[in-house]
RNA sequence: GGAGGUGUGGCAGAGUGGUCGAAUGCACCGGUCUUGAAAACCGACGUACCGCAAGGUACCGGGGGUUCGAAUCCCUCCACCUCCGCCA
């Protein structure tokens, strides 16, 4: 979320860095800076007239104290106007911030000055690639067919215990998340993140956060008995582990991982997107996140990129890395970087990874601050990144990797499994 | 799930209707003293909003209520503790 200041500062640049995005926000941006000048007004007469009634209360205790109750009796009809009056104000006031904060939390980050205008994928801009794309000949599977064959991935099961989209993974093809799994969270813990285990269900405040709520209710599965939601990803525990919280400038940069199960109703996708392991209700990943001071957000977006790509270097992966444009760029996001595997079979990118750094948008909805040099709170930058999303890891994996009768595993994800080769 | 209890500033802990945003101790920060440190002493020491400022307002788990006035009384929700029940 913009802070308001930020907005009566910038309103100009707020706007344009929104107009990247396509959207028009002058309307929204100038109902709230109208909304707050009116707020002001109604705040400035609120506080004096509880100041009054704040004097007069005084006043009735003393008289009280020295038996004076007459006269108490006297001063106490004189509030009865301010009371109405600062009830009327206090609802008036409310009522404004309400809308304030609505119109606000529906509006997205501003993207970064690094992030070009564009509405769709196609003005995304690609950044860097590495690696050779395989020429597989005539063993060409795609991954959907490899893992029937070799009994790694059982779609229908899943289909009739659950439903579409939640697979079950069997003998070499659980071996593989599983190892995946670990050979990610040893990474993270070698680059210093700190692993947690967190809660696969959040709650409202949570979600509002780090975003989710109110924009994406849809996305999430919804336990309306107890009013909890899926994790999305595990960027919503593990960010709002910070959520209220005023940290030291010493505490920064805070780095933690974690691995969860991620839940995603993706309502309305279908075709070939949701193919295979293309697109899943729910499905495993290994996340990062930064909180970081604002001087050393941009090179710590840096440092989270460069882990991903040493992640998929590793395992032999060609990849490419794409700086999003303003349109395509999440809700809450400032700038992101997807990565995208080639999945050989397929002969398409997927993506595989996505870095974003948030500034200061989620830290404002979370209430996460610092006292920098001069004693002053000030809010964090809050980044994270998928390092890895493992489904299509392992559709390219299996993909690229193929042979005449089988799957040649990478050298440095043979010690998490035990076998070389499926 | 049932019964009872607790929830105050970074921590500990007073305060049960009227100059209480809140005693006191510890911690932290600044200073005096010291070659330096410790001790001692002095001072500062929550957050947000409004205001050029002086200052004002709100916040004692969250929300609502009673009252001229609420940390203090009432309702409700949440968290934690104890006991009972159930259970991986």
């Amino acid at each position: 979320m913009l802070t308001l200041t930020y907005l009566r500062e910038r309103r100009e640049s707020v706007i344009s860095a929104l107009a990247k995005r396509g959207l028009d926000a002058t309307e929204s941006v100038d109902r709230v800076l109208a909304l707050d000048v009116e707020r002001r007004v109604i705040q400035k007469e609120l506080d004096d007239t509880l100041a009054e009634s704040n004097t007069l209360s005084r006043q009735i205790g003393g008289l009280m104290r020295e038996g004076k109750r007459e006269e108490a009796e006297a001063v106490k009809t004189a509030t009865s106007g301010l009371k109405t009056r600062s009830g009327e104000l206090k609802e008036k006031m409310s009522a404004l911030e309400n809308e304030v904060h609505d119109l606000l939390s529906h509006l997205p980050n501003t993207p970064n000055d690094l992030v070009v205008a564009g509405n769709s994928d196609k003005d995304n801009e690609l950044i860097e690639s590495w690696g050779e794309l395989p020429d597989l000949g005539n063993h060409k599977k795609p991954h959907w067919d490899i893992a029937k064959e070799k009994d790694l991935i059982d779609f229908d099961l899943g289909a009739k215990v659950t439903g579409a989209g939640f697979p079950f993974y069997k003998g070499k093809g659980a071996k593989l998340q599983r190892g995946l799994i670990r050979m990610f969270l040893d990474k993270a813990d070698e680059a210093g993140y700190t692993e947690y285990i967190p809660p696969l269900m959040i709650n409202e405040d949570s979600g509002f956060g780090t975003g989710q709520l109110p924009d994406k209710e849809g996305q999430m599965y919804h336990m309306k008995v107890d009013d909890l939601y899926m994790i999305p990803t595990a960027e919503v525990p593990l960010t709002n582990i910070y959520r209220n919280t005023l940290l030291n400038a010493s505490d920064l940069p805070i780095k933690l991982c974690g691995y969860t199960p991620c839940f995603r109703r993706e309502a309305g996708s279908y075709g070939k997107d949701v193919r295979g392991l293309n697109r899943l209700h729910q499905f495993d990943k290994v996340e990062i996140v930064q909180i970081q001071h604002p001087d050393k957000s941009a090179e710590t977006l840096e440092s989270m990129v460069d882990h991903v790509k040493g992640l998929l270097e590793e395992l032999e992966l060609p990849y490419r890395v794409l700086r999003l444009c303003a349109g395509d760029m999440g809700f809450t996001a400032a700038i992101t970087y997807d990565f995208e595997v080639w999945s050989a079979a397929q002969e398409m990118w997927l993506e595989v990874s996505s870095v974003s750094g948030f500034e200061t948008f989620q830290a404002n909805r979370l209430k996460c601050r610092f006292k920098d040099a001069e004693g002053k709170n000030q809010l964090v930058h809050t980044l994270n990144g998928s390092a890895l999303a493992l489904p299509r890891i392992v559709a390219a994996l299996l993909e690229n990797h193929q042979d005449a009768d089988g799957v040649k595993i990478p050298q440095a994800l043979v010690p998490y499994l035990g076998f070389d080769r499926i």
